[in-house]
DNA sequence: CCAAAAGTGTTCTTTATACACCCATGG
DNA sequence: CCATGGGTGTATAAAGAACACTTTTGG
């Protein structure tokens, strides 16, 4: 959507092809640097930083409508992307909102009544994906983007930051019955790789011994012949993901520590 | 809703209302006799069992929606209730359904158009409920009830059986990291009734022993001076939950096994 | 040869599991 | 006094946590 002509036909006409009172904002962390982020987009006009979303076409099955949503952002086709909360009771989403504001500052003429600005509720999903894959569109709306470090997330639009806040909460406690990793990390990696992306996104230090000891013998990972040449250190080997045992730990659930 | 006039009131004119496109499913637990049961209700016209569940008012928040909807029905005031999933994929939920089976069962006259028989959404809610304590009210829609055993659900309307499932799911999932049982039972229960509540949930068994000094090793539980005659049986203790720490135990989630 | 990161085992402590007998009660 | 369900402890096994030194590499 970037034609001023398609957007206008968006917000007219949208509500025919979208259902109304709801949208779908998707978190997506990415993994870089030794940091968890997420992707934000900055929205012109209303000055400010937000989660990529979209609506969902009325004969769209919900979930299908999350990935293309997704899809249509980042160009990724195979991702880990899951619902995690509807929000529907902050204020924000209860105002019908800034018909006026957005018309002054998109110079497009819409009335109170346009269904974007009724009340929305919010289904949230996040997202894990491999940072270095991702190529981020942008449109219209949205013209720039930014990967941000979940621990310096700024104020966000509406109740944007509980979103991410969950998100993460929900992240967390999932990380104690699922492998995570696979759609994080490149296809082979360092043992310090997967042992800093643990740390990370549980936010504490895991021994170094007890944690590869525990990923090993679980299955989750193998280690290769070949090593990584990393200047003046010692090479470290790579780590591969065995793809069974992780999709059954991903059904199944697992019971970890770390 | 009983009158007539109120049903066609809500047919007509709940869009004005109630957010169309979403509705609330609630499953309700609750433990009686050893078993977990839920509460269905009886669908005249549609002929079968369905799920209590409701609309959201236009400008009510998400969560007080869930609330005022179960309240509605049950009578209870306090209750554990809880989100879980959201269902928008099923074929069932994509129909425009039935107006005519509507018109033809109920004699009221609706057109296809109507906001009932658009494509809906359901948000999944789960309640723990004290089943002694419930007191179900019926209406125009829903003539009868009854609480059923989970592992005897008969086949849903719609996609509910799906529903019930993820509730079910959730629930035992959720039970690693929570307590539950204070919503489910009396003030004053037995070791034997909530050994049993937990064999129930997690559909297996528990040693005696080992639950027992589990739940009061975690100051979860604590035995009161009290006993209860049982009939020409050693008389048991009485127990109750120490609220401060199960409700710490809430909020900050444990690692059980059982 | 040195700075920096990689790799690797053992001990101890905690937690989980398995298991069986005596006790109290009312009829 | 007896049938029934209640109550309790210990020993073994498994899992988790704590901990430090040697190796490799390129500059």
């Amino acid at each position: 959507m970037n034609s001023e002509e398609e957007v206008n036909d968006f917000v007219k006409n949208g509500h025919q092809q979208y259902l109304p009172h709801l949208s779908i904002d998707s978190v997506i962390f990415g993994y870089h640097d030794q940091q968890l982020k997420i992707l934000l987009l900055k929205w012109i006009g209303l000055d400010g930083w937000g989660l990529p979303g979209g609506f969902i076409r009325r004969r769209e099955p919900l979930s299908q409508a999350a990935h293309r949503i997704l899809q249509e952002r980042t160009s990724l086709e195979d991702l880990f992307l899951q619902q995690f909360h509807v929000f529907g009771d902050s204020p924000y989403r209860l105002q019908e909102r800034s018909a006026r504001e957005f018309t002054e500052k998109y110079g497009l003429v819409v009335g109170d009544d346009n269904w974007l600005f009724e009340r929305t509720l919010s289904i949230g999903y996040f997202a894990l994906v491999d940072y270095s894959k991702v190529s981020v569109r942008t449109d219209f709306f949205t013209t720039d983007y930014r990967w941000w470090d979940v621990s310096d997330i700024p104020p966000l639009l509406f109740d944007q930051n509980e979103v991410v806040e969950k998100a993460l909460a929900t992240l967390r406690l999932q990380i104690y019955h699922q492998p995570i990793g696979l759609n994080l990390l490149p296809e082979k990696f360092t043992l310090a790789e997967i042992h800093s992306l643990y740390e990370t996104v549980l936010g504490k230090e895991l021994d170094q011994r007890n944690f590869a000891k525990k990923l090993v013998s679980l299955g989750l990972i193998k280690k290769l012949a070949e090593q990584r040449a990393i200047g003046p250190h010692r090479s470290p080997y790579l780590y591969q993901f065995e793809k069974e045992a992780y999709e059954d730990a991903l059904k199944q659930g697992i019971v970890h520590t770390y």
